[in-house]
DNA sequence: GAAAAACTACACTCAATAGTTTACTTTACG
DNA sequence: CGTAAAGTAAACTATTGAGTGTAGTTTTTC
């Protein structure tokens, strides 16, 4: 690899580890630099200004983040297990320190510019990709039986960010970690016990 | 009211309305005391840093929220009515500009200061002071049938929080409102297929 | 191996902002 | 009314941090 490149991504490493630790706005160039092993003049050559250098992050961190693969509904294999499958591969998603760590750069971010909130939630992410059509299968299928396909994917996703992304976000709970299984176990109990077709 | 009180008022009153608007890194003390309509000394007199006035706006908000009614299970009330109530309360909370606003402070703070996140996590609000109790009694009635109360009330607060407060917080479909009624509909509903005693 | 591109150290400008000082005016109150 | 408490305006200090300019060194490329 060209130093070029090196110094770009030692940069890129080095912002969002900071970005992530202190805050976009408590993190300085003159730090992103010493952290990068680069000088300020590198960063400023790869980046014209602090606002492009975060962008670039988040573009990357996007990139990195939709890659699970999508679960389709199987007629042959019961709903719970289907459920259970897509349930586990989304808290993994959740819990994921990549995922954990753009979130929260984001989060931050968003509650200062609307607009970047706006422009991030129709960036649709995870199981949240496929959930409706595997439900609407499942519906026609007669597995199921939802009024509301778009609410219920909802109501299944909002249970497993409530448990297990927003408290490791915000710190809450630190040491008591919540039993991911536990919570999958929870989720799609409930959620079978609403929409399991009689 | 004294010149003096009224001031400190002023002083509370602007910063947090620009805390809210700007965030607490990019509002200044003199715009503070700008808004207030106060010197710039007069701010420093009541409030010798501005984390001293933070942490006061943050005190202060929290002794403004916790005022709604407990509500206790009736066994003479339809269960379904009562957690409407429960939910239609929280909602209102939840939606409430007041709380949007000394949460949104709150949060970009929690994002950077865990340890705030934690002093402010054990202070459990709207709903959860009486929720688990109130579960606990509709179980013992035979009413409900819950293994685990603490997980349950979670669940049921989770969805509201994630449906409409959440959205509101972060700036998502500024534009589209989610109508309360059905949120609340759909929580209740989703809780009781899998809660109410057979 | 030489020209071009990229990197480095470091000094610099410029703006913002937390908090202070001072000299003076207004308000509260016995 | 007179004194003490509180408020005011405005200049000031000191720091931080974004972004630039420069002169010289290293890496790439042809």
């Amino acid at each position: 690899m060209k130093l070029s490149e090196k110094k770009r991504l030692a940069i890129l490493d080095a912002a969002e580890a900071l970005f992530y630790k202190s805050g976009v706005e408590h993190t300085s160039m003159d730090q992103i630099a010493a952290q990068a092993g680069a000088s300020k003049r590198t960063v400023y050559n790869h980046f014209a200004t602090k606002d492009e250098l975060f962008h670039a992050i988040l573009a990357r961190m996007l990139a990195n983040i939709n890659n699970d693969e999508v679960i389709s509904f199987d007629q042959n294999t019961a709903i719970e297990q289907q459920l259970t499958a897509i349930a586990e591969q989304e808290v993994r998603l959740l819990t994921s320190a990549n995922f954990l760590r753009i979130a929260k750069i984001a989060f931050m971010q968003m509650l200062l510019q609307p607009e970047l909130a706006q422009s991030l939630a129709n960036n649709s992410m995870g199981c949240m990709r496929y959930l409706e059509p595997f439900l609407q299968d499942a519906n026609s299928a007669g597995v199921l039986d939802i009024d509301e396909v778009d609410v219920a994917a909802k109501q299944f996703v909002y249970q497993l960010k409530s448990f297990v992304f927003y408290p490791l976000l915000y710190g809450f709970e630190s040491a008591k970690h919540q039993q991911p299984e536990l919570v999958i176990k929870q989720t799609v109990a409930l959620f079978l016990a609403r929409y399991k077709a009689a």
